[in-house]
DNA sequence: GTAGGGTTAG
């Protein structure tokens, strides 16, 4: 590329880049020339080292490009923003256009190009590089690692000539993604260096895998502590339903910042305590901490569980105008949410069409429930048909249609959706729940007696059943399965896995004790029914968190109103 | 002043 066209070219993809004007020129100056230099010292290399001259030399001579070092970072800097915009078109232009390039440059480029999934080009660049060193190792190492292809980055891990703890931290990082936390562990022991950053992995490592205990043993030990690592153990607590614990360490916390405040809403919002979210909120902004995006998804989330409809409204419209964030995808979704879970799903359609987006997957996923909700078999088979096009291999769209067909008595249809899932080689996902009783987690599938207490187990189902009865629980078959008669339909119901579960903790916990209970996929409608009554007959608080909220269980009703 | 690891979402 002629350098005329260079000079033509640069500032106008410069200036396209957020945060660049048409000051840039090319100056003769005296410069720096970049030293291409690899780390051998195990050192974190920081860029004034690999930029600056050494002190005992003579100061650099005169580049014989007007291209200066400067320029260089300006580049670099620009081609981060378009990347970022996902231009990545334009960042490859700018690249091309440019001189020299620094291995930060490169580096820019390869994730640039991995965060747009664009792994070829990446890797094509990676390939180009004149000289890699331990950071561009470590990029490969992560993204090998978000593709799943852990040994890859291993490979390359033990491949590496030096290690600095990034690197150690990066490889951590993969088997914890891969639920490996025992390999994780003897990992992070053998690791020569530990900053905050890897007792941080480790410790939302425990999280992640739903080992809470281990998390918290790992919380008390940390020689180092920033907001990040309470922010960790915060929603550690959160996901696990022990609010008072996540309020307790909300109040102690050091620093509250924006992730902080972010938690304890969504928290709150979650296990249905949509007022306690909102009253968070106005302290946030008391504290003069201005809420982010997910703040608002949180806002929104807690109006719609909650089914504060007009709060919901107005916060929603109002949130560009206080606190100049533009709703997004996500938020139009939490309103569609919010709408048609109250039943008003016209209200709700007619959001959906005006909004500035198309509608994704998780739009038309809320739309189909709230036609589950409300039973609308018409609006649910388009929502349904839309997530068969966007997500082919989502078997709940199938499941949920199915289950609206089957409501209404539509067996034919039923029938068609089952066998059209079943052309497309999807299968239902298989639903388990689980509860920790005594520090170990205790998991169950549907008429799974493979427990060895699975004998009293069924048996105290079976007088729960009776009692339930006695209250007035009548056994709602219309959704379960079809195609098996109606006493199997009852006995399938009544060992699915939340109530084994549920049965299993009222017997091993002390009497009085709130009982927890975890489960892959959203509740049935007859499970939640029957977890009513089972928490009036046993005097026990009941709490259930499926994949989209906390249902809290106590004397006969749930808090999430009947509407999930 | 630009590049690699940790926190909040449905």
């Amino acid at each position: 590329m002629s350098l005329l066209l260079r000079r033509n070219l640069l500032p106008s993809l410069l200036s396209s880049a957020q945060g660049f004007s048409h000051s840039m020129r090319f100056r003769h100056l005296h410069t720096t020339i970049l030293r291409n230099r690899t780390i051998t010292d195990g050192q974190r290399q920081n860029t004034s080292q690999l930029f600056e001259p050494p002190a005992n030399k003579p100061p650099a001579r005169p580049s014989s490009s007007d291209f200066t070092h400067s320029d260089m970072v300006k580049c670099t800097i620009a081609i981060r923003h378009h990347m970022r915009k996902g231009q990545c078109d334009t960042a490859l232009l700018l690249f091309n256009s440019m001189p020299r390039k620094s291995e930060v440059t490169y580096h820019t480029m390869i994730s640039g190009y991995f965060s747009n999934g664009e792994s070829n080009m990446a890797q094509q660049l990676f390939d180009e590089m004149p000289v890699k060193n331990l950071v561009s190792q470590c990029i490969m190492m992560k993204w090998n690692i978000k593709y799943n292809n852990l040994k890859a980055a291993r490979l390359l891990f033990d491949e590496l000539p030096v290690k600095d703890v990034v690197a150690w931290t990066t490889i951590l990082t993969g088997y914890i993604q891969n639920g490996l936390m025992d390999e994780g562990k003897r990992f992070f022991d053998k690791m020569p260096d530990k900053d905050v950053f890897s007792w941080n992995t480790i410790l939302s490592g425990y999280i992640q895998n739903g080992l809470l205990d281990e998390a918290m043993r790992v919380f008390d030990e940390m020689p180092v502590k920033n907001a990040v690592s309470w922010n960790t153990i915060l929603s550690g607590y959160m996901q696990n339903g022990l609010l008072d614990k996540a309020k307790s360490v909300f109040d102690e916390m050091p620093v509250k910042d924006v992730v902080s405040w972010t938690t304890i809403i969504i928290g709150y919002a979650r296990h249905g305590f949509g007022e306690e979210a909102l009253q968070h909120f106005e302290s946030m902004k008391q504290a003069s901490i201005q809420p982010n995006e997910l703040t608002m998804v949180g806002v929104l989330t807690a109006c719609s569980h909650t089914g504060l409809i007009d709060k919901g409204k107005h916060y929603f419209y109002s949130m560009s105008q206080d606190h100049g964030i533009v709703p997004n995808i996500c938020h139009y979704s939490c309103l569609i949410g919010l709408l048609g879970r109250a039943g008003h799903l016209d209200e709700a359609q007619n959001l959906m069409k005006s909004m500035p987006f198309e509608p994704n997957a998780v739009t038309w996923s809320t739309l189909l429930s709230a036609c589950r909700v409300h039973g609308n078999t018409k609006l649910g088979e388009k929502a349904a048909e839309m997530l068969f096009d966007l997500e082919p291999w989502n078997c709940v769209p199938y499941v949920t249609l199915s289950n609206l067909y089957a409501a209404s008595g539509r067996w034919e249809d039923v029938k068609k959706t089952r066998l059209k899932m079943k052309d497309q080689g999807i299968s239902n996902r298989r639903g388990y729940s689980w509860v920790e009783v005594l520090n170990k987690i205790h998991k169950f599938s549907v008429g799974d007696f493979t427990h060895p207490d699975s004998e009293s187990i069924r048996a105290f189902l079976e007088e729960l059943y009776l009692r339930m009865k006695e209250e007035g629980y009548v056994s709602s078959t219309k959704s379960a399965l079809h195609d098996v008669d109606e006493e199997e339909k009852q006995h399938t119901l009544k060992f699915h896995s939340e109530r084994l579960a549920v049965a299993y903790g009222i017997m091993k916990t002390p009497s009085g004790r709130p009982v927890r209970i975890f489960k892959n996929l959203r509740v049935c409608e007859d499970c939640h029914m029957a977890i009513k009554h089972i928490a009036k007959i046993a005097g026990r608080l009941i709490i259930l968190r499926d994949t989209n909220r906390f249902h809290y269980f106590e004397g006969g009703v749930c808090n999430c109103g009947d509407y999930w």
